[in-house]
DNA sequence: TTGTAGGCGTTATCAC
DNA sequence: GTGATAACGCCTACAA
């Protein structure tokens, strides 16, 4: 016993372990207690035996910051997004942590609260991840820029593409023309559309490509007016809808909206209005929240889970290969039928 | 010049400047530039200035990683919950970030997704964080205690308080004693309850209440059934729901769901039984989320962002204060009648 | 006011 | 197989 003094060490005192506490406690090294520990090199049954008790016997846990630094890397992945508020978010956010939880990363979330100047929020979130996705307008294209300068791999999502890194986006286009069409079948040729394009980039796409399809219908309908919203929720389509119906004589046959949310706040000020619903007004959304299906909304089905979750894929695949072309995705949407836009036989 | 030779140093490529890198470039030492970046120590303002410079020309970004080894904490707090879907985890989980951000500290979301043996997810999140508020049934008491045990600042929300961590929850009590005694006015006698128990902790005190309300009503009404639903979803509520309808003669006339997504289920489960909701059946549910509104549900409204935005709070303080004792809070709720429950004049 | 040096906890590269 | 030792990037006594 005379080499012994063995097995006293401990950690300082209500401390977590470090593996010094563990080579010392199991008579190795440091480094062989990682190697043992991260199978990253062969160590004698013996050794890798010793280590082990040690290493439970101190309830040893390696510090992620150490080992982040040496290994150059935080195994997490970040998403900014404008608000979680609203199924739409919440569910392409819960798609995006499902799918980096199955590739073993973190994710830290930073919501805008539409509120300005989230640029130091952002750049202190660059830095703790191995990859950021922004979802929608979260944050201005000179920060998303920065960052991207700064090496980052980026991933955007539903928000126009930017050089240098991947976007994935849901196909507007598609449904929005499908839309348009079916309003002309409807008959309604006076619609108005209730949003803020200039706040979404995703708003500006549909709109456009109802235009089109109005316009190109048989006959020909047409979009007479366009209004702002002034936000994305139900009060905001509550006051805005409102406002559109008190303009008597003008009153559209059709109101689309830029969301859900808008759509059902403009059944509430339609209720208010005593106006029927679709036998005086027609009211359509977008994105087929769970409650569209209660108040018997017509609007549009995006994958968001789905979209988050390929999100969360492509950001892997540009954290692991340096820096390749950048990837485009599209995913398909499809226009729900349901009785707020009319009759269906 | 012969001195000279300043101002060439730079960082070793693409890689990122180091702190080293701009103290040399601005002609300091490390230790200067950590001051004047962080006012933690006078600095002669032309030094300052100096520095500065060197930062911006290096467009110098202090390492997250550095500086949380160094200070030994990551300024960051995690939160577990069941599932992101549906609003109600959303809405608490968005609360929490806002507060969370209003604190400075980062957020790290962790989704066991109802799958089992999180265990190694969880004590991983515990390394990345300065506290954490496990939400519901995320994780078992095992694994929380062994969170707490580690040390980490614990906060639990709408979850039995566990000794050595502070806990939130709504008041289910108040709530569910009111619409038990509402549907026991309508003269509902037989009622069944709708959910999984022993799934949440919420859904048992909810039951409890209900129960109690029920046969201290007069005439004293019951719970003739509880049953199952396997899930908090309207599938899981839909299924339920029907196999309860199609027990013909025993028809119940109440139906109480655990949340509004297993009452939105039911709904469906009656239209589909040609039920009429409420002559033949009353539907009840639980959250108040926005489709509730439109279904016509009866329902329990509760400050989900405050639980969320509290317990951020919580965890804050408990951060700072080392080992005071345990706090417990309750969040008040409300009955919120609509037409699901019967007819009110 | 500023510099020096040690520490935070791991991984990885060399030798042995 | 295993052990030194040098990173990784920053903060902060302690000295000067």
């Amino acid at each position: 016993m005379a080499s012994g003094r063995t097995s006293t060490a401990a950690p300082a005192a209500g401390k977590p372990a470090t593996i010094y506490d563990v080579a010392r406690r199991a008579g190795v090294s440091p480094a062989t207690v990682s190697r043992a520990m991260r199978d990253t090199a062969p160590v004698a049954v013996d050794t890798r035996r010793r280590v082990a008790e040690a290493m439970t016997e101190l309830r040893f846990v390696p510090s992620r910051l150490g080992v982040s630094l040496a290994e150059g890397r935080h195994a997490a992945n970040g998403i900014v997004f404008p608000d979680l508020a609203g199924p739409y978010f919440a569910e392409v956010v819960l798609g995006y942590e499902e799918q980096a939880g199955e590739l073993d990363r973190s994710v830290i979330i930073l919501s805008t609260h539409g509120r300005a100047a989230p640029r130091a929020k952002v750049l202190d979130l660059a830095g703790r991840v191995d990859g950021l996705v922004v979802l929608g307008r979260a944050v201005g294209d000179d920060v998303v820029g920065e960052v991207i300068a700064s090496g980052l791999p980026v991933v955007t999502l539903a928000r126009p593409p930017i050089s240098g890194a991947d976007a994935v986006s849901a196909d507007n286009q598609h449904s929005a023309t499908a839309l348009g069409r079916h309003l002309a079948a409807h008959g309604y040729t006076r619609v108005v559309l209730l949003g803020d394009p200039q706040d979404s980039p995703d708003v500006a796409h549909r709109w456009a490509g109802v235009r089109a399809a109005l316009v190109d219908a048989e006959p020909p309908a047409a979009v007479v007016e366009e209004v702002r919203s002034n936000g994305f929720d139900v009060a905001a389509g509550h006051r805005a809808a409102a406002a559109v119906f008190a303009s008597g004589s003008s009153r559209p046959v059709a109101v689309v909206c830029a969301n859900d949310e808008i759509a059902l706040g403009a059944l509430e000020a339609a209720e208010d209005a005593a106006l029927a619903v679709p036998d005086q007004v027609a009211i359509t959304g977008w994105d087929d929240i769970m409650a569209a299906r209660w108040a018997g909304l017509t609007t549009v089905c995006q994958p968001m889970r789905e979209l988050g979750a390929l999100a969360a894929r492509m950001l892997d695949d540009r954290i692991g290969r340096a820096g390749a072309g950048d990837r485009r995705e599209l995913l398909p949407t499809e226009l729900v039928l349901r009785t707020s836009c009319g009759h269906h036989s």
